[in-house]
DNA sequence: AGATATCCGAAGTCTGGACTCCGATTCTAC
DNA sequence: GTAGAATCGGAGTCCAGACTTCGGATATCT
């Protein structure tokens, strides 16, 4: 990809961008104006869309660096000791993790659809990766096996993008998460 | 409340503006535009205006009607035999009807914030109805007794956009619901 | 340091959608 | 049937926010 050299200010530029659009796409959803990501950034608006043909494309570029973070770390998690822990702390992660990104629960349910074209993709790396901590879990005997990703995937994205968007404090969703995983555990629950 | 006559055909409007509004706002959320309200309706954009000062005001009526209905139903239910049939018949039917009015789901978590003002009463009515509902089901031993509002509020709220929002076939979207409702049954789970 | 291609940003344009004005229309009282 | 007032609706106004233009600034190469 022997790209001509792209000045080093520019490229600078370009991941400042990135970082200060996922912070105000994340606390303002999509409704966040361009021209706030350009103030924050430190830059001109017509810099932003210089690096980013349009307001749809940089929401994109956000979305795609996220998944593919999110679908690292769920895949760094398919080496650990305890199958249970780690499908169960993803789940969590996730939750909280979406807890102060609105767009990012937004868009997780673009896995379904189209609705951010291409970071679709990535959204469906991530659901691949979600399925084989949840089938890893499920011969461990840590999650109920009639449980298909379709559904459990659903209520993922169903708590993310509650807790993105109500004031629920961590408590309470804690309380909602421990129901779901009640229900998500095997018939007779282990230990406990 | 004495109102001075006012002309049928204007209380028609009225009517039929709200019940074109609720049509529409339902399947495009609040993004929908106000154009398209008066257009479905037949009438002009001027009338929309003049029987609700502002698209929120329009919004906010839509909601707080559609609330009330929904506070009646789950009343209704608490003379009902079966607290449990009750209690859970009541989260599947509110989640499936979600399904079909994105604003509405987007709503109701507005009973935590006051993101549409007075539509925020009619929101609070409607969880003390499901809060009624659920502390029938725990004294019948149909919901486990440690589960409190907030929790199975944020649940209910958490199914309801996702239903509404993502594009959830009916099976999964039951399967998803039979998870939360294991979830939320006491822990030697009944016949079944 | 000097030349120059690249990059930047302030000040625009343009579009879409909320909201208003006013002559035409329709209902109601007599 | 007609006067009169309430209501209607199409043609505006206004603004916010996405996107563009172009002179000025800056990095890179020699």
């Amino acid at each position: 990809m022997g790209e001509r050299t792209q000045r080093v200010d520019a490229r600078a530029n370009h991941g400042r961008i990135l970082d200060v659009a996922e912070d105000v796409f994340g606390r303002g959803g999509e409704a966040a104006s361009t021209e706030e990501v350009a103030r924050l950034a430190g830059v001109g608006i017509a810099t932003v869309f210089r690096h980013f043909p349009t307001k749809a494309a940089l929401l994109q570029a956000v979305l795609v660096r996220r998944f593919d973070r999110l679908r690292e770390q769920a895949e760094a998690l398919l080496d650990t000791a305890d199958p249970g822990a780690a499908f169960y702390g993803f789940f969590r992660h996730l939750v909280a993790d979406a807890a102060t990104k609105i767009a990012i629960g937004d868009a997780l349910l673009g896995a379904g659809g189209d609705v951010h074209g291409a970071a679709t993709e990535a959204g469906n790396g991530l659901r691949r990766a979600v399925g084989a901590l949840l089938a890893r879990a499920q011969r461990a005997g840590a999650v109920r096996d009639d449980a298909e990703l379709p559904e459990v995937y659903a209520l993922l994205v169903a708590m993310s993008r509650t807790a993105a968007h109500s004031s629920l404090d961590d408590e309470t969703r804690d309380r909602a998460l421990a129901i779901v995983f009640d229900g998500l555990t095997p018939s007779p629950p282990p230990t406990r």
